[in-house]
RNA sequence: GGGCGCGUAGCUCAGUGGGAGAGCGCUCGCCUCACACGCGAGAGGUCGCUGGUUCGAACCCAGCCGCGCCCACCA
């Protein structure tokens, strides 16, 4: 049956990825290697939580290069003995979630108000099951070495379980409370958004500029606003309390047109003197500033644009039920008509839309739910501070440090229907407010019904729990004992503050231990005209296209390869090479495992190319290994590449395939020897076309997945080997360029004789030079060889190159001396410098003296 | 307004004080019994600009030009 298998091997001149990736896969489920034992203490174990993709998702390229980083690392630490835990799951995202729903049941001419809360939250789960497992599938298709046994979910209900408990833990510290405040509304999804969830674009609008007549007087304060509907809910009017133009103004009171309000005008720093007139109208109910400001002086809050986005009747009839942008025009038009209106000019400004829906944000004053942040964010301050998280690349620990000691309160309610209901109960007839994990049946003051907040949290309040709920918490599981705190977090770093920062803080509060003790930041992969990879730009590039077309490995690698520290465009070359990268190893794989003789793999070094390639294969492993560690994906898969390509195949092959093919037993086992670290070392970033041919492995005993993950053996290095084989190589190099150079036909094998040294075997073979003893005038030098006249070789040629060499080499004596004869180099220069530069002169002149004879 | 980062070969990117690198593309030569998704050899760069520090600068410092991202309450 080997044979059989061997044989076949032989006609397969080319890696198909699309020939083996899902069975590898499936063999690799069916170990149940992804799914480890609960056991152990998370000290010795290695254990790692996805970032939950939303359950709505599909995997876009973000996913794919995350899912390359966290795979690699995993596997390597898996492959190490260690029990390893990467946990799979997904996010219930509540207004992607419900937003998608809506629209189904909208096609079906339903609306969830019609259905009702409870049954709309059964079609979500009724979809969640039907559709939400998409995205675990495509992670399957990458490879990804999660544990798909232990999937879990936001809402799952021992999750739920955890939320509360943290709910209600936060509570009753103080840090959770109810207030009128002002929230980023978003008019798209009917709910209140973070700040973190809001982005700012330039708008053109137009500012306008209205006269408030100052009461009992005929002077007038103009104000300037894009928003002159607001003006219905102004209550005060500011200026700057050294604005000497107004200084008498400060205390009296102006009429607001239109309604007829008397508003104070009040002082307060936060108003430009320089800005327009340098009076600003406020509008404590619309506007984040004003609202402060409102406070401040303890103005009245009125509103005039409810959470539908139209006017209500606080904004006067005439303007009640009109839509936001109609009661503008109205608002413009009437105060045309009374001639308060002083100017309008076209106005650019950055203005606040929702990051979930896209529609322009509504600050309005609404009844939440927020969350204190600043206790919390202490003990994460200070673990960032002493590196007890580490954040790669450094630039971004500062990012984290800035934002968090700028800390705002978190608004954590949303007027949704998907999430989690939060857990308090309102009794209305006694007004008593119950927190609790579980409802309690009836209200301990009066016993009457009670009924629980209709708000949902924000879906980061769940997100924000995932390293240990997921484990189990709040029960002490041994799960949470053998995996948490986690080993790494890679993250992109849009989520920094939305997600890793408030892990950190409820990692300490609750699981009393950081989450995680690396986080790295990964870069952005941009579309290929360094736009940003989004669906609406339609600039997306879709990973499983990519794996489909060159492979799952090519695309792994290809991430790994393009990905840095700055940002980088999807570079369709890398993964092409990723892809040419399998190839080259399937193939030297086929000239290895179809040539050996019948023996262990086992380092037998006879030759000094033996010793040469064993030094060059640890120290790879060591690169590559501290490469992988340090997050340094990049460089690990490009030094990997070169070992293999440019070291193992363009030399070492060549070199010892004579030796190969004789069958000789010593050169057999240092090729499977060598082949098997190398397919462990490389199978965390291409785990399919290892395995695959580690298949064909005459020392496999299990998958590679579960293999001895390589370390180095210093003991193998070999600095002299290293040196030899490299003179050999440079040698072989020049001799094949002087070929070209002197137009030697490519097969034709030319006469030389070598001096003072004896090249190694393979620089006459590889070069196509046959080395004698002929005492013939040489018509070059290359090095120590003379090359000897033949038929086959140009004069002319030969003339010119000795020329081209001369002068090269001139040029480097005027160099080296130029240098050397600088009294200023030779005194402070590091004496191995000079030294090293003294060599080179040297050689060049010996060199150029042997030519100019 | 504040912060971070980038500008190196035709393209995409490495390189952070001692002679400019990779992949792709390009040119020339090879179907050499693992691979033409291959083999061999090349061409191609005032390292954005200007000054400074240094024996020596792509690399350190200052300024300028161009580009990107993040944070921030100028109506």
């Amino acid at each position: 049956m080997a044979d059989e298998r061997l044989k076949a091997l032989k006609e397969k001149t080319r890696y198909e990825s699309a020939e083996v990736e899902r069975r590898l896969f499936a063999e690799w489920i069916d170990g149940g290697y992804f799914h480890p034992k609960a056991e152990g203490t998370a000290a010795d174990n290695f254990s790692v939580a996805i970032p939950p993709p939303n359950v709505t998702g599909v995997l876009h390229m973000g996913h794919a290069l995350n899912g390359s980083m966290q795979d690699a690392l995993v596997r390597m630490n898996r492959m190490r003995g260690r029990n390893t835990l990467w946990t799979l799951g997904t996010d219930h995202a509540g207004i992607a979630t419900q937003a998608v729903v809506e629209k189904m049941l909208g096609e079906e001419g339903i609306s969830r108000q019609e259905i009702g809360r409870e049954a709309f939250v059964e079609r979500v789960w009724a979809w969640k099951e039907e559709y939400g497992s998409q995205i675990v599938e495509q992670y399957k298709r990458l490879g990804a070495s999660l544990d798909y046994e232990g999937e879990r979910f936001t809402l799952d209900e021992g999750y739920v379980r955890a939320v509360y408990r943290v709910f209600k833990q936060l509570y009753d510290k103080g840090y959770i409370y109810r207030d009128n405040y002002m929230v980023n509304w978003d008019p798209g999804s009917h709910s209140a958004i973070s700040d973190l969830e809001v982005v700012n674009r330039e708008v053109e609008d137009t500012l306008y500029s209205i006269d408030y007549p100052v009461e009992g007087s005929d002077r007038v304060l103009t104000v300037a606003t894009v928003r002159p509907e607001t003006m219905l809910a102004d209550t005060a009017v500011a200026v700057n309390p050294g604005d000497e133009r107004y200084a008498d103004l400060i205390g009296q009171h102006c009429i607001l047109p239109l309604v007829g309000r008397r508003l104070p005008i009040i002082a307060d720093e936060h108003v430009d003197p320089e800005f327009g007139t340098g009076a600003l109208k406020i509008t404590p109910g619309h506007d984040p500033n004003d609202f402060e400001i409102g406070r401040r002086h303890g103005l009245e809050e009125i509103g005039v644009i409810g959470p539908d986005g139209r006017m209500n009747e606080e904004a006067g009839k005439r303007f009640t039920g009109l839509a936001a942008a109609e009661a503008q025009e109205a608002v413009v038009s009437a105060l045309r008509g009374e001639g308060s209106l002083r100017a309008e000019e076209p106005y650019v400004h950055s203005v606040p839309f929702s990051e979930r829906s896209g529609a322009r944000i509504e600050p309005l004053i609404s009844l939440q739910w927020f969350c204190r942040m600043d206790e919390l964010a202490k003990p994460a301050i200070e673990v960032v501070e002493r590196d007890e998280v580490r954040i790669t690349p450094p630039q971004w620990k500062r990012v984290y440090l800035d934002w968090m000691r700028e800390i705002r309160p978190w608004c954590v309610s949303r007027q949704l229907w998907w999430g989690h209901r939060i857990p308090v109960w309102y009794c209305d007839p006694c007004e008593e407010t119950y927190v609790a994990e579980e409802a309690p049946e009836r209200c301990g003051a009066c016993g009457g019904e009670l009924r629980q907040e209709e708000d949902v949290l924000d879906t980061w309040f769940s997100s924000a729990l995932w390293p240990f709920a997921t484990l189990g918490w709040p029960e002490g599981t041994p799960e949470l004992r053998a995996f948490y705190p986690t080993s790494f977090l890679t993250t992109a770093r849009e989520i920094l503050f939305l997600w890793v920062a408030r892990m950190v803080m409820t990692g300490i509060e609750f699981a009393g231990d950081v989450p995680f003790r690396d986080v790295y930041v990964h870069s952005v992969i941009q579309a290929r005209d360094g736009r940003r990879m989004s669906k609406s730009l339609g600039t997306g590039i879709d990973p499983l296209e990519e794996i489909d077309e060159h492979g799952a490995d090519a695309l792994r690698f290809g991430l790994l390869a393009m990905s840095s520290t700055q940002d980088v465009r999807f570079s369709d070359a890398k993964v092409q090479q990723g892809a040419d990268l399998a190839n080259k190893l399937w193939n030297a794989s086929r000239l290895i495992l179809l040539n050996v003789a019948e023996v262990d793999a086992a380092p037998r070094p006879v030759g000094i190319e033996d010793r040469w390639l064993l030094s060059r294969l640890e120290a790879t492993i060591a690169s590559v290994t501290a490469k992988l560690e340090e997050y340094d994906f990049a460089h690990a898969a490009q030094e990997a590449y070169a070992f293999l390509w440019s070291e193992l195949c363009d030399w070492y092959l060549e070199i010892v395939k004579p030796r190969l093919y004789e069958g000789e037993a010593e050169v057999s086992a240092t090729l499977l020897w060598a082949l098997e670290r190398l397919l462990a070392l490389l199978h965390p970033i291409m785990p399919f076309v290892t395995e695959e041919i580690w298949s064909y492995h005459p020392s496999r005993q299990g998958h590679l997945a579960v293999h001895a993950f390589p370390e180095p053996d210093e003991s193998l290095r070999d600095a002299g080997a290293e040196a030899e084989v490299r003179a050999g190589i440079e040698l072989t190099g020049r001799l094949r360029a002087w070929r070209d150079l002197v137009e030697a036909p490519a097969a034709t094998v030319l006469p030389a004789r070598a001096e003072g040294i004896e090249p190694q075997e393979f620089v006459g073979r590889l070069a196509r030079f046959e080395f004698g003893d002929d005492g013939g005038d040489p018509v070059a030098a290359v090095g120590p060889v003379k090359i000897l006249a033949s038929a086959e070789i140009d004069a002319e040629a030969v003339a010119a190159r000795l020329e081209a060499r001369r002068k090269e080499l001139r040029s480097e004596v005027d160099r080296a001396e130029g240098k050397l004869g600088n009294e200023k180099f030779v005194d402070r220069a590091p004496a191995g410098v000079v030294a090293e530069e003294r060599e080179k002169l040297e050689r060049y002149r010996a060199e150029l003296e042997e030519l100019s004879e």
